[in-house]
RNA sequence: GCGCUCGUAGCUCAAUGGAUAGAGCACUUGACUACGGAUCAAGCGGUUGGGAGUUCGACUCUCUCCGAGCGCGCCA
């Protein structure tokens, strides 16, 4: 049984999708992967013809350490010293390194020369793609992201998965794969009977009024109270379910009335947060009820089905319930009719047979991991999910406040999103009106635009996706530390050097960088970092990774910013420390965008 | 009860099985005629929840216990 929290498995989606999305070779140009594609064949000769993992990583007592040797001697027999000894004595580090030292038990310290960092950095700044590949092997990436309800207003609970998506939809374009948004809007199911009915007691007109103020939740919620209150209503409602299922043209006009309002309302937020979705990207739980009986159907023929307390379910091996019998997944009600389950499984036949799909990402909260383990082990059995094909569900944790309790609104309900938002334009407001009050009242719109939003973008990705995340007003705003306005000043810091000589930017692209202090020297190896960031980042499509790799660029700016004079200095240094600070504002511009955050040119 | 996820400095968080576990905030101290001080530097702060195991090497993998959160048949 295939479970996908086991190593193995884990393993096996590290080397198919890791090895696909990642791109090492000769046109990487971090020096890390540079020294590890160099010492390959040394590993595999000493290892005797097969392929051992050379183990390079940035060390903190050089640029780079070799830790393969001690693996390699375990495995081979032998002192990892003379491995050690060996790998130096092949001469192939000798090209990119100035000073090789064997230390400890065996690790081989490396140090780079400055003409390989120059090298490396001068392609890079000649690079549009800022060294970053693009990949060999696209591949077509379906991701299930934001899906909010139709009727419901969006909140806070929508906030991950809308973020976490597209920053994972922005690195996989432009790693240059086929990439397909799926916004899975909740469109269907029983409720929409009451909210027809309702829709239909208020009259069109008057309903379109109140839902296009925005109050999505209110009109919900008197749609429940009718429900509620009535018996005839209930009966009109469920009426109006079976009308609605079987594709009544008037019914579907009102349900289609709830739902073109409601996406107006999504694509409001959307607008306003940046983030890269549209009507086109719609592919709500609707859209696949024409397959659900394929589903049951295609299920049947594979002999998967049972039936259990009249229900059609399918026991996938491995689960089971707290009176430790087998747990089904439910395809088909005891009613006949469909449920979750059955609209995942269409999804995966039509995302897997009508969009090609070689992957598809979940970004669902944690709390539905096992829905989706047998979801996906379901859809293995019956051979939709074969490898090297696969599903992975993208899972993170809540969001809390700062008493560690669920984040919610002073009504006890979940933050809505709009509020939310709006909240951080007033703050940000007051931030910015505190910091530079010169600014043009379009200057100051934009920016506070950018800087709030792009703080709560960055707070958002810059933990851990899966676990909680603790919701700080203060300390996201805060222009210091690791934060979004910390790092759009950075950028706003080094496009302002250049303003202040009045030079174009673009004029000092590609021209050659001298490495000469320290801070260069790290501040050139951490732009040379930036495809692997990337890479990892995606490899475990965790954003947080990314958002440590811009916040160290930052950091490295700084500590070159004040220990290297650039304007004043003399020719050669002050033009390569131009294209050095040229770079590392394209760099972060960059990384911040893949994040979907704003980089102001000044704040 | 079973399953999953999490537990790292006072707080918020990092750390692809590698050497001495790193940042930020807060606190203490220092740098100010400043290429944007919306800054920088230094200090303080840890038996990585406890215990056992695997390994040359464990925050990381395994087991167990403790604690927190979530899930566990017809909601989505």
């Amino acid at each position: 049984m295939p479970d996908r929290s086991t190593i193995g498995d884990r393993s096996r989606m590290a080397c198919e999708v890791g090895c696909a999305i990642r791109q090492t070779g000769p046109t990487m140009s971090d020096p890390i992967a540079t020294i590890s594609d160099l010492l390959a064949p040394i590993f595999a000769a000493l290892n005797g013809g097969e392929s051992a993992d050379p183990t390079v990583r940035p060390s903190d007592r050089a640029d780079a350490q070799v830790n393969g040797a001690l693996p390699l001697a375990k495995r081979i027999g032998g002192n990892p010293r003379d491995i050690a000894q060996a790998v130096v004595d092949s001469g192939v580090l000798d090209v990119v390194a100035s000073e090789l030292e064997i230390a400890g038990p065996g690790f081989v310290n490396v140090t780079f020369s400055p003409e390989f960092v120059a090298n490396q950095l001068a392609e890079v700044s000649a690079d549009d793609r800022l060294g970053v590949p693009a990949t060999t092997v696209p591949k077509t990436v379906v991701i299930d992201y934001s899906a909010p309800n139709v009727a419901k207003e969006m909140h806070v609970g929508h906030l991950r998965t809308t973020l976490i998506g597209d920053a994972l939809v922005r690195m996989m374009e432009f790693r240059g794969h086929r990439v397909i948004r799926e916004n899975h809007i909740g469109d269907w199911g029983t409720p929409f009977g009451m909210l027809i009915e309702h829709l239909v007691d208020l009259g069109e007109e008057r309903a379109a009024a109140h839902l296009s103020l925005g109050d999505l939740d209110g009109f919900y919620k008197e749609a429940r109270a009718a429900f509620d209150a009535s018996e005839e209503f209930q009966a009109r409602a469920r009426q109006r379910v079976v009308l609605l299922q079987g594709g009544d043209a008037e019914t579907q006009r009102l349900w289609g009335l709830l739902v073109e309002l409601s996406t107006k309302h999504f694509n409001t937020v959307y607008e306003m947060l940046g983030v890269h979705l549209t009507d086109d990207d719609l592919a709500g739980e609707s859209t696949y009820q024409p397959l659900m009986p394929e589903v049951i159907e295609r299920l049947r023929r594979l002999d998967l089905l049972t039936e259990s307390d009249g229900a059609d379910v399918v026991f996938p091996p491995g689960f089971t319930n707290r009176d430790g019998d087998p747990l089904p997944l439910i395809v088909q009600k005891g009613a006949g009719g469909f449920n979750y389950a059955t609209s995942d499984l269409a999804c995966v036949i039509d995302r897997v047979e009508r969009l090609g799909a070689d992957l598809i990402l979940y970004v669902v909260d944690a709390g539905q991991q096992q829905h989706f383990q047998m979801v996906f082990t379901v859809a293995e059995m019956a051979g939709w999910l074969a490898p090297p094909r696969e599903a992975v569900h993208v899972a993170f944790g809540i969001v809390l406040g700062t008493d560690r309790k669920r984040l919610r609104s002073r009504s006890g309900e979940p933050m809505k999103f709009v509020e939310l938002l709006d909240e951080a334009l007033e703050r940000a407001a007051v931030a910015i009106d505190e910091k530079d009050p010169d600014l043009t009242a379009d200057q100051r719109g934009e920016t506070i635009h950018m800087i709030g939003i792009g703080a709560v973008k960055y707070a958002e990705l810059s933990t851990d996706r899966v676990k909680d995340y603790v919701f700080d007003w203060d300390r996201m705003l805060s222009f210091d530390g690791n934060t979004g306005p910390y790092l759009q000043y950075a950028h706003a810091r080094i496009c302002s050097i250049f303003r202040r000589a009045d030079i174009e930017r673009s004029s000092v692209r590609g021209l050659p960088i001298l490495i000469d202090t320290p801070q260069e020297r790290g501040l050139a190896l951490r732009l040379l970092a930036y495809p692997t960031a990337i890479d990892t980042t995606l490899e475990t499509y965790s954003p947080h990774k990314l958002c440590t790799y811009v916040y160290e660029l930052a950091t490295d700016f700084t500590a070159f910013y004040e220990h290297c004079p650039v304007l004043k200095a003399d020719e050669p240094i002050r033009t390569s420390r131009l294209a050095l600070a040229d770079l590392t504002a394209r760099t972060l511009a960059h990384g911040l965008d893949l994040l979907g955050i704003d980089a102001p040119e000044q704040m």
